[in-house]
DNA sequence: CTTGATCCCGTAGTAGCTACCGGAGGCAGA
DNA sequence: TCTGCCTCCGGTAGCTACTACGGGATCAAG
């Protein structure tokens, strides 16, 4: 269990950050992680500066930036050479599509509830929700996937 | 272009439906819409049948369900046998997941706005954007993805 | 030395399409 | 009827960000 050396094995770290293991092999695969040093054996042993990096990439993918921002982010995290205009930027870009989305999840989450609320009404002679996706129904602006991992990680 | 028998061609209806032509065929080999009749040649023929059921699974799809809960609507649909409780257990279920989405949503506009706004003031010593993901912070409940082509649909 | 937990790597699968390909069908003008 | 051009065909690969699986190796403890 590498207890010894201060040093961390790939489930501890997983643990550590909240993160699963395999999704630790993946981000150094893609090279958001780097590779770390082996055991003779050749488990990885990672250390403090994995378990900060992992964090940082935790958090920036629970704020809904994608792997490549966050990727961008750890470049600009690095050396803090004034990149905070660049930081700002992607943050602001994210920020908007953030919005967007909220948006569209409110029109959404409106004829949505509309159209259940009027369900439970005395029996019907025509489905509601049904009618909702009937031929005369105009759409809203556009549409999402409900069953969106990505949320369910929220 | 089959101008003659009212049939349409696959690109009509795509046109038709505002569905990309590829995705009928998606939808056809995922047996969510049906295989219309060819020409002699091979091409497909459609017809108003077609037409309407496409249209119930784009809206659908806007809504926000996932192609297994518009399988699923489309067969409460069809010969409308009182199933119209069904059709309203799964749109609030799915409502229910809309509203999860949205307040998630809501709490990471309210991070991501207020790490940009604070990097509007006069320069400082450190980045709002990357202080955010870093070693101190604490995180809000979840994640999601930007990039995220579901929402840019909508 | 054995046991049981952990870790290895590679591959495939998930949702819901989109993109690309060479080749064939279809139709309108000359 | 020929020609040119658009559309459509099927199949496969790619996209995001992982997750799951499987069979074998390694680790730490008893």
């Amino acid at each position: 269990m590498l207890t010894k050396a201060r040093g961390l094995a790939a489930g501890q770290l997983a643990k550590a950050a909240g993160v699963n293991l395999e999704t630790i092999r993946y981000y150094e695969t893609i090279g958001l992680m780097p590779a770390p040093p082996r055991t003779p054996g050749g488990h990885r042993v990672y250390d403090d500066v994995h378990v900060r990096r992992l964090a940082f990439i935790r958090r920036g993918r629970e704020l809904g930036f994608s792997i490549e921002e966050v990727r961008a982010l750890l470049i600009l995290d690095d050396p803090r050479q004034g990149s905070c205009a660049e930081a700002k930027d992607i943050a602001a870009t994210h920020l908007t599509e953030v919005r967007h989305k909220l948006a569209d999840l409110t029109r959404l989450e409106s004829i949505l509830a509309a159209s259940v609320a009027r369900c439970t009404s005395e029996p019907l002679a025509q489905c509601p929700v049904l009618d909702m996706l009937g031929p005369e129904t105009s759409l809203p602006r556009a549409g999402m996937t409900t069953h969106d991992s990505s949320l369910d990680r929220l």
